[in-house]
DNA sequence: AATTGTTTTAAACAGGTGTTTGAAACACGC
DNA sequence: GCGTGTTTCAAACACCTGTTTAAAACAATT
């Protein structure tokens, strides 16, 4: 067995434990004991506990250790839709369930509860995810809305997406099963906060119109009722031409 | 120094310490120290480490720990002032500075990595929450709109309140210090949070408009445009009259 | 002053933790 | 077969952790 299958097995390992239990209450002899390896192999491989962690959270990245993937969109696709599929792709990551499911919950452990040893790596990560976000939105806003409040609008989407993933237990006491289970799929989820984000924007119609409704219009298979602004935003565009 | 003022003490001191750092991961060492207390006392007053986490998870709930202390609201509030009001509370209750901060961190903690202690507690609290958060959305949300989708407007606005929180360090990353500090205020964030959802509704213009025309809408000193289901939703009450 | 009950304390205990160590096992090249 | 380098291992170490203990200090009552 070949010393980079036992190194990738502690990584996994790790990566699993750290996003289940945190940094500092997650323990080197769990990790161990998951990954089948001896004690002495993590300090073998990677020095010390620190450093585990720190190359598990670089893993974890999307892209892997090198960079940030971002999400490409398909052509001609308008900016409502390139919105939908970033919600989409990142409710995906969330609530991902295969092996490597820790990564996006480590990612969001380090979010919510960062640690100091991944500052640089967690500030790259999240401003080129937020960039993507705010240049989707400088599509469909006015151009005179003040950035801070397009930044408020970027902090609302994702919020809503890690806040269904992270709280997923405690929504489980308020919703029966079943509930949970059939409207909490990335497909619902996606047309829900799109859909309320959309609505908001001005660009779909309020939500409480029927379901199949609001799916054609943000799937573009039918044109949204113009709303106010972008009604306005159109005939500014006409004067300037 | 009575009995009391030290058993007061240790739970204070516990609460801060498990909302930083979450059961696990926080000492009983930690703790004693913090409360300036021998470290044999936590088992004199409290039995063990256990007790002592659910005792500091019940003084954290709005109420204390014999019940859910609820919003009430001014006379003759509109569904919409409801909603402000309750977003506004839930936001200062998060972003509160003083020296029980702790209470709503250790809340939040809960909420977003649950311990098995204390199951029973937090969902009597989040149901109690819900109900009345459901309660003010029932007013204002169209009756054939399907309960499953109600809830997932209630979980979208709490969703951004405990995200601008739990996150503020990562937003912190993103957003320069002065645009956070003056920005991600409760104020401002109240008026974000609320005016982005109301306008999902249908209940406010969508955002884009002017802020203070927002502010003025909100705060019930001119009656906003109306949108286009509760116009219907008032038409159907005429028919039932 | 004596007794009783409560609170506080220092010290110890058993088990857990991250790290280190020297040796054994293994793989490879000559 | 030998020498060298890599990997794995059991054991140990120093320190941390939650809990327990017996005694001291304190407070209240008689």
């Amino acid at each position: 067995m070949s010393s980079d299958d036992t190194r990738g097995r502690i990584l996994n390992a790790a990566g699993e434990v750290f996003a289940e239990r945190g940094f500092r209450a997650a323990t080197i002899r769990d990790i161990c004991h998951r990954a089948e390896v001896n004690l002495a192999s993590v300090n073998y491989y990677f020095g010390d506990k620190e450093r585990l962690y720190v190359e598990a959270v670089r893993m974890a990245h999307p892209g892997g250790p090198d960079g940030v993937s971002v999400e490409s969109f398909p052509e001609g696709a308008t900016p409502e839709q390139k919105l939908r599929v970033f919600i989409r792709e990142l409710l995906k990551r969330l609530f991902r369930a295969e092996s490597h499911a820790w990564k996006m919950r480590l990612l969001q452990r380090e979010i919510l509860e960062p640690t100091p040893f991944c500052t640089d790596l967690m500030r790259t990560y999240f401003r080129a995810k937020f960039a993507q976000l705010t240049s989707i939105l400088d599509e469909v806003l006015p151009p005179e809305m003040p950035e801070p409040r397009r930044h408020m609008i970027a902090f609302s989407i994702v919020g809503q997406c890690v806040y269904f993933r992270a709280a997923s237990r405690v929504i489980g006491m308020v919703l029966d099963e079943s509930e949970q289970r059939d409207y909490h799929t990335v497909d619902t989820l996606t047309d829900h906060v799109s859909g309320l984000v959309l609505a908001a924007l001005g660009l779909a119609p309020p939500l409480g119109q029927a379901t199949d409704d609001d799916s054609q219009a943000l799937r573009g298979e039918r044109e949204p009722k113009l709303a106010f602004h972008k009604k306005a935003r159109d005939e500014l565009k006409t004067v300037q031409e």
